[in-house]
DNA sequence: CCAATGTAGTTCGATGTCGAACAATATAGT
DNA sequence: ACTATATTGTTCGACATCGAACTACATTGG
């Protein structure tokens, strides 16, 4: 959620609408995204299952909620609901005894293939409505974005 | 929520990236912009007194939810926590008995004043750390994609 | 004038998020 | 070794979101 429309104004100013929109974007595009989703599947449990076929299975809920930025309670929500639907394992970790691993399983593995089939127009069609281009130049801007809230957080 | 890291790819894929992005920034600037926010308040109720402060009270309920891009259920709830802060109220339209007319209150217009204080060092803080140029370079692309998403929901 | 449709708002259930409190376990410092 | 501190994960309450079902009222077409 978020809005608005000023005219010439500073730099704080236009930021801030910069976000509106950056606000307005996520929301838009996260609901587009669950539409189209396979089944039950939602946007968070989509997003674990895709980190983890990317860059690997077998890490700590820990983990995986900070690299997605969440925080741990999201976490323990969102690896509840992938394990009742029997994409994901948990099992414990016998070095550190406080700790768990999260794996795979190849349900998982086939939602996120499907998940990934039904997302590829959905994306087609919205890169074909936005320069692509200037999507690639203004990714940068966003990571650094990122990274400085992520700094300002701790 | 959202992330990871490939390497040199598609549009769509890119894409997918950027929207990964956008996610995480929407997710932090909230965070951060709430833990600033005075009393109670909560980001989307800040947004919605600031909508009626720049563009008007005496709004529908169901016009704010349309310009803020969210549900109407979504629009009621944040309403009411609104009119039960003693920010807003709420009165019937005669003319379309269906409807209702939204109003700022003056401690309404104090609570936005006081979150615009607030929210201030840390919206300059940000422009500090991102080159303010880029971000208003890139600012016509979210406003495009957002249209862009929005035309697509219908 | 009435029936069929359309629109404004509310309610509900499922999901997600945060942050704080808590338990269990590990690590560090003395 | 033992105590103090740090880390991992869960739980809980408050808030937010969507979408569908539902009520109340308005508009349109015959």
């Amino acid at each position: 959620m978020s809005e608005d429309t000023p005219t010439g104004e500073s730099d704080t100013a236009t930021l801030f609408r910069f976000l509106n929109e950056v606000a307005i974007v996520a929301q838009l595009s996260g609901n587009a995204f669950e539409k189209v989703m396979p089944g039950t599947m939602t946007l968070p449990q989509f997003i674990v299952l895709n980190h983890l076929v990317r860059l690997g299975d077998g890490r700590t809920p820990l983990r995986i909620a900070n690299a997605l930025q969440v925080s741990k309670g999201a976490m323990t929500n969102t690896l509840g609901h992938l394990e009742r639907a029997g994409w994901i394992a948990v099992r414990p970790d016998d070095v550190d005894r406080r700790s768990k691993r999260v794996d795979l399983t190849g349900a998982g593995r086939e939602a996120h293939a499907a998940a990934i089939d039904a997302l590829g127009p959905e994306l087609a069609w919205l890169a074909g409505a936005v320069p692509p281009a200037r999507v690639r130049a203004a990714l940068p801007l966003m990571e650094e974005m990122r990274r400085a809230l992520d700094v300002r957080r701790g």
